[in-house]
DNA sequence: CTGAAAGCGCTTACAG
DNA sequence: CTGAAAGCGCTTACAG
């Protein structure tokens, strides 16, 4: 029976198959393999197929091969530039091998990344990502149904469940303020949000208490301001009752290099002298992050490289590549010194180990 | 003729229909439109659905109803903080209405944009959405073959092809650039790449130009550099040789905030005084704008509003309203006067004339 | 090297 | 309120 064309029909293989004077399927193959078509047929039919615009329906495609041909990545925000650059990494790797991705904007909501992954599910992806984990048992459950492959990112869980290419915020937590303690800072505070917030900067301020704790150092100074993504307003409003409160900090370890810019401001403000009266620390390692002044010390995160990784290990998985890559990967991270730890201009990078990462890239390089 | 079950095969409405002992086409009634069936029946499904974790082949429904349920999103870069808010825009609106959003990421590339368009035209969307119009004649012939509805934003072209939500790149040079002159400047340049580098800057040196000659002031002033999203780097570049070559500059205004915040370390390695040897303009109001030491004079974008009015100009050209909302719409635009122009922490507004705005949202709200 | 048939998982009229 | 049939635009074996 046939349907009231709506509007304009698209062109469809069929179209073509008419006029090149050859049978539907023959279309199908030409574009598909057209190795196995006599030249001239093909010649014909790669014309018709221009002559008319003919823009394959994938939807249709994938219903009949059983194979989407995308991969989708559920991340907790877009606004985030080393999420983002996880995206390109995973984007441009999967691109190279025919693949497509679908991106779920989660909005650090974990209703919204439910809902978005049940979305995601309906369109069959072959393998999905996940930056930063899972939150909701109804989530774990769904992905679990779907049984494909599922490839955990910028974390570096315990006992994970998936796969993983990732590092561990808890390590980074720890080595910044460990490093803060060897500069011979005493009273270290946080500044980000706590728990559900932030969960990732949650691991971070668990490593940051686990490097004082070790030293024996005061554990208290803390503010909790915002939640993630963060913004700079938050390091605005959580520098003022940290130093409202503790006037004896030495120094300071922010949640991202946006807190950090609002801490710098108030600082300056305050006319407090960084790094002298205050040491500051960031975390990503943003665009800005040098070119401010003073210029900041953070954490640079291998964040493209996450992408790209996750994405050939997701090729090599559905390939059924034997021996698969090492399904857990933990590419590390560095600290960049730079003024505002007081380390002018000379940039002094520590690595975290990073055992898992691919010896022919060679270690930690900068992720650019 | 039965496949062979590569992998363990999802869950389809027939073995919902089985479990719940009702017909398929029921299944499909009470996921779409429940209303139409008696409760016991509708619990019975949502039941069985809930039991089996039954995600629905949104491919095969979107073949089967000739309609996609998604727009697409054409763009320049994800790496750019204004347009990702336009995607945000866009991608609220859109899912309010139970539609999807597909991102296309151009990477600048007008190659990539016609192949990411062919790809995303293979997806069957309602309608598509150019964030800075369309590069290639072989892009525009596709599109216009697809025959949905077009929308471009992020510019005002001079004779429209298709509905268009934006603004006057033009008129954003001319406006900042006249109210240098306002300030006294008479030796004004312009940073930014040139040409196809940056489509978009490029309009805006040219409404730079304008307010230059206009005045009848010179209009030599001027450095390329780098090509867009413009990098930080490049305008420490371009800092570099205006400096060397125009010593005489007062004031400069910059392709975006990335490269403003170059020059303004570039004036600061050099010991030239922000804003009174030089003032300087950026591009975008970036997050970090104001938080800058001196805080950056710049060029507030309705951003987000853009991709919300795009969203609902689509919904409402899908729906068939009538009468539709007006088809161009010009959401103006902010400049915003900080201390890098010699507008010390008090910000002096201007606003060029928006006269599409939705009179409902006032005029010219700041886009958070 | 090419084609007729069956089918992917849904939805849309149309009957009952 | 519910179901049998046809079809969306492709691809996959299987014949020839």
């Amino acid at each position: 029976m046939s349907r009231k064309a709506s509007k304009a029909r698209s062109i469809t293989s069929r179209d073509v198959a008419a006029l090149a004077g050859v049978s539907l399927m023959t279309v199908s193959r030409t574009l598909r393999t057209p190795d196995l078509v006599s030249p001239a047929t093909r010649q014909r039919v790669e014309m018709a197929a221009r002559e008319l615009n003919y823009v394959p329906d994938l939807a249709a495609g994938s219903l009949s091969s059983q194979r989407s041909g995308h991969v989708a990545v559920l991340l907790p925000s877009l606004r985030h530039a080393g999420f983002l650059r996880t995206v390109d990494g995973l984007s441009d790797t999967l691109r190279e091998h025919g693949y497509h991705l679908l991106i779920g904007d989660c909005y650090y909501s974990v209703e919204q990344q439910r809902e978005l992954l049940r979305m995601l599910l309906g369109r069959r992806p072959e393998a999905i990502v996940l930056i930063s984990g899972l939150d909701s048992p109804a989530a774990q459950e769904l992905l679990e149904r779907a049984a494909i492959p599922v490839i955990e990112t910028w974390h570096w869980p315990d006992k994970p469940r998936n796969r993983v290419v990732g590092f561990s915020q808890v390590e980074v937590g720890r080595s910044m303020s460990e490093s803060l303690i060897a500069m011979g800072h005493t009273r270290i505070g946080f500044l980000g949000a706590l728990g559900a917030f932030d969960p990732n900067g949650e691991q971070r301020r668990q490593g940051h208490l686990a490097a004082l704790r070790n030293a024996g150092l005061r554990d208290d100074i803390q503010s909790s301001v915002g939640k993630a993504p963060m913004a700079i307003e938050d390091g605005v409003k959580g520098a003022a009752q940290l130093l409202d409160r503790y006037p004896e900090m030495q120094a300071l370890a922010c949640a991202s290099d946006m807190t950090a810019l609002g801490v710098l401001h108030e600082c300056r403000r305050r006319a407090i002298s960084v790094p002298d009266q205050l040491a500051i620390a960031g975390f990503g390692d943003f665009d800005f992050a040098r070119y401010l002044q003073p210029s900041l010390t953070s954490v640079r995160l291998p964040s493209y490289r996450i992408g790209q990784q996750a994405a050939e290990l997701i090729i090599a998985t559905i390939n059924g590549e034997t021996p698969p890559p090492p399904s857990h990967c933990n590419l590390g991270f560095e600290l960049i010194h730079r003024q505002s730890t007081g380390h002018d201009e000379q940039f002094e990078a520590y690595s975290s180990n990073a055992p898992d990462a691919l010896p022919t890239r060679g270690v930690l390089p900068h992720d650019e």
